[in-house]
DNA sequence: CTGGTGACAGTTTTT
DNA sequence: CTGTCACCAG
């Protein structure tokens, strides 16, 4: 096979760079897994280097999945010799080996951030740390920052009062860790930078190893992330990284894509190929990408665009309220299904937050319309599952105090938080683990416990070395069985009425996913690593024809023929807490969601808002809808909702300009009759338009929620609407027309009631 | 240990 | 309007 034919000409001098440093800055639907796998197979077709020596590292397993199976493609069972993996995993795999030099044994366990809290929330119980002050959550924030940024206990330096806090908490958090043998996600990365930091043997060994280093979703990477790839490729440089910055949309967890930047100044050298040719969608849609993307101060300009023809007009509706929204989403989709313009599953619905899902399923059940929601529950998040597998790694690390004090008592067996609060404590002051702790008990050791308690826990402690013994020889899933067996679960799951079923269902699955790893030398061990770094199992079955709910979030990476974004108004997208400044944000009531007139605007967060908007239009191949309601309950609460800034940016050309959609009989009704209704004061204080009746002289006649009528346009909501220069400027979202600002006196603007 | 109650907070979540 | 969690009574 011709490594190169199915490339276009920028495509093909990324894959064929020699050697050094290079940067691919690559637009959405550019082809950039095509050519990191492309890389991959020329290095070894037609450069002769080692499948060994080539490292390609991605953020998600997904990813990591689909370019392992491209390249055995390319290359056949020579890729298996390859290192693919993400950031995370192959820092796990690293952990393993190197660990001891920083006193973990390979059993280490891996927690997720519900352990982490559960470590936090202990670790502020023993300190004293009032965790209605101090929320939890945020502590972990700060640690999970500090570790990003490679910081250590000892070397965090408090700016604040509750950053003192923050770093008292994280040393005593690491060492409970410690305690436990276990690493959280952010450990997986800081330990090993620390190691090839401070231990250039382990440095060298890698380099060696490792002399050709791809990296996907560079704009991703934090701190933690960029060292270790510097170290990694200190000595070769040959480091190929692709990036787009225009998607970058993780900066809250610690993604940094100023490391784009820092990669130009620490390799001045480097090669930067631009991929701006898109394969994916009309040029309409690239066109309304552009236009968004470009408000964006902090990028380097693109200018995405296809030779796939102009396509179809993006649609750009109002819907009166949510429930009118999901109806319309609904009806479009049917509507165009019964057409044949397109296939339901071509379809998906994208929001900003996961409570928007809610109204969105609620129409299409009503519809009759199945569908798919992405996402909401993780499989090993689930309580059932992450018991089972508690059970697991205490065999396997019985160090893991997380993991004992989640099933100790589970299904009951008499061990209250009394008893285990006191085994905890006293294995504290013998300075060993509940598990030894326990054996010492058996031994006869002067224990605090009255003799029923002790009775229980030597039962408890009976099962446990009993299951220990098996867990040298049985595979994980035999070992899960047994200890399902041995504890009763299955009864104690099933007994729950509504959802036990389904729960044994799910452990049924987890047997299955177990059963993988018969057979293995490391079963248990294997299957362990796996779950802890894996959020999903893997569907099996591809999914019927249904359209997909999911996050803007979620979306990023994936490609849907027709796209439906919908809840496009202020305070969700962008989102209220994006805007504002942490410091702003304790003090803000939670009701003004970001937009009371008063409110400072963090740009930064409005750009990475504008970034997700970018990514949800560019996942659309053919149709795209942009949607907002004129009036939205959250929380309960019923308010007048402003169409998104974002909404602004898009040329009105662009906009299909009338008679797509019918707009369902009733629907100018469906207003209140009076506007006195929606524009009492308790409404009009939600909407953030609180002003001082003194200063009336100088107001707008209109006021954002208006309702007006334009002789061109038709009706629209006001948007805004202020003094520019004497003359009053308002600016209306038309939903045939689009977003337009008019001047009051020359626009002919009627006020609909 | 279970079940009820009241207070409270409520983006996004690759690993 | 929800879901979660701490707390208390039985």
């Amino acid at each position: 096979m011709d490594l190169l034919a199915e490339l276009n000409e920028t495509q093909r001098e990324a894959v064929q760079w020699a050697e050094g440093p290079a940067l691919v800055l690559a637009g959405p639907g550019s082809g950039k897994t095509r050519v990191l796998t492309h890389r991959v197979a020329h290095l070894v077709r037609e450069r002769g280097i080692s499948p060994r020596e080539i490292l390609a590292v991605t953020f998600t397993n997904k990813a990591a999945r689909e370019m392992k199976e491209r390249l055995l493609q390319l290359l056949g069972p020579e890729s298996d010799a390859l290192t693919i993996g993400t950031f995370h995993s192959i820092c796990a795999r690293i952990l393993r080996r190197e660990g001891n030099l920083l006193g973990f044994t390979s059993a280490y366990s891996i927690y997720d951030t519900d352990d982490q809290l559960a470590v936090v929330k202990r670790v502020m119980r023993e300190m004293n740390v009032d965790d209605k002050i101090h929320r939890p959550g945020a502590i972990l924030d700060g640690i999970s920052r500090a570790k990003n940024e490679l910081v250590a206990p000892e070397e965090f330096r408090p700016r604040s009062f509750s950053q003192e806090i923050v770093g008292r908490i994280y040393a005593r958090y690491q060492q409970a860790l410690k305690q436990s043998n276990a690493l959280d996600f952010d450990d997986l990365l800081m330990y090993v930078a620390w190691i090839l930091q401070k231990h250039p043997d382990a440095l060298c060994r890698y380099q060696a190893r490792y002399t050709y280093v791809l990296v996907d979703e560079f704009q991703d990477t934090n701190m933690a992330q960029y060292v270790l790839l510097k170290l990694l490729a200190a000595e070769r440089r040959n480091l190929f990284v692709v990036a787009d910055e225009d998607q970058s949309i993780y900066s809250w967890r610690g993604a940094d894509f100023r490391n784009i930047q820092r990669f130009r100044r620490d390799y001045p050298g480097a090669r930067v190929i631009l991929l701006e040719r898109n394969y994916r969608s009309t040029q309409t849609i690239l066109d309304v990408a552009n236009a968004v993307i470009s408000r964006n101060v902090q990028r380097i300009p693109k200018h995405l665009y296809t030779d796939r023809g102009t396509g179809t007009p993006i649609v750009v509706h109002e819907a009166y309220d949510e429930g009118e929204e999901g109806r319309f989403v609904v009806d479009t989709i049917q509507t165009m299904v019964a057409k044949k313009q397109c296939r339901a599953g071509d379809c998906a619905v994208m929001y900003r937050t996961n409570a928007q899902s809610r109204a969105m399923e609620d129409a299409f059940v009503l519809a009759g319309q199945r569908y798919k929601l992405i996402g909401a529950i993780r499989f090993y998040e689930r309580r059932e599952i992450k018991d089972a597998l508690a059970y697991l790694r205490i065999l396997h690390n019985p160090a893991d105090s997380v993991s004992l004090s989640r099933i100790i008592n589970v299904p009951p067996r008499g061990l209250g938080d009394q008893t285990v609060a006191a085994l905890f404590s006293w294995a504290g002051e013998l300075g060993c683990s509940a598990w030894d702790a326990l054996r010492a008990l058996k031994d006869g050791a002067e224990s605090p416990f009255s003799a029923r308690a002790a009775k229980l826990l030597l039962q408890f402690l009976e099962l446990w070395e009993r299951l220990v013994d098996a867990s040298q020889t049985m595979s994980a899933a035999d070992l899960l069985k047994e200890a399902l067996e041995a504890t009763g679960y299955e009864q104690h799951i099933r007994s729950d009425k509504d959802e036990g079923d389904e729960r044994w269902d799910n452990i049924k699955e987890l047997l299955a996913a177990a059963d993988n790893y018969s057979g293995m030398t490391n079963s248990l061990s294997a299957f362990l690593e796996e779950v802890s770094l894996v959020s999903e199992v893997d569907n099996l079955e591809e999914q019927p024809d249904v359209p997909v709910l999911l996050t803007l979030h979620m979306a990023k990476g994936l490609e849907f023929s027709v796209v439906f974004i919908v809840g496009l108004e202020e305070g969700i997208l962008p989102h209220g807490r994006s805007l504002a400044y942490p410091e702003d944000l304790e003090k803000r009531n939670s009701w003004s969601q970001g937009w009371s007139s008063s409110a400072r605007e963090n740009p930064e967060g409005l750009e990475e808002e504008r970034r997700l908007f970018y990514v949800g239009v560019t996942r659309a191949k053919d149709r795209l809808h942009l949607i907002h309601a004129f009036r939205r309950s959250t929380y309960g609460r019923g308010s007048v909702s402003k169409p998104s800034r974002f909404l602004a940016d898009v040329p009105a050309s662009l906009m299909q300009a009338k008679g797509g959609h019918t707009p369902r009989p009733g629907f100018g009704e469906q207003r209140p009759a009076s506007p006195v209704a929606w524009r009492s004061p308790s409404v009009v204080d939600l909407a953030g338009e609180r002003k001082d009746a003194a200063n009336a002289s100088a107001e707008p006649s209109f006021r954002a929620g208006d309702r007006v009528r334009h002789p061109v346009f038709g009706e629209g909501t006001v948007v805004n609407s202020g003094i520019v220069s004497g003359d009053e400027q308002v600016t209306v979202a038309f939903p045939k027309g689009g977003v337009k600002t008019l001047v009051a006196r020359y626009a002919k603007l009627e006020k609909v009631r």
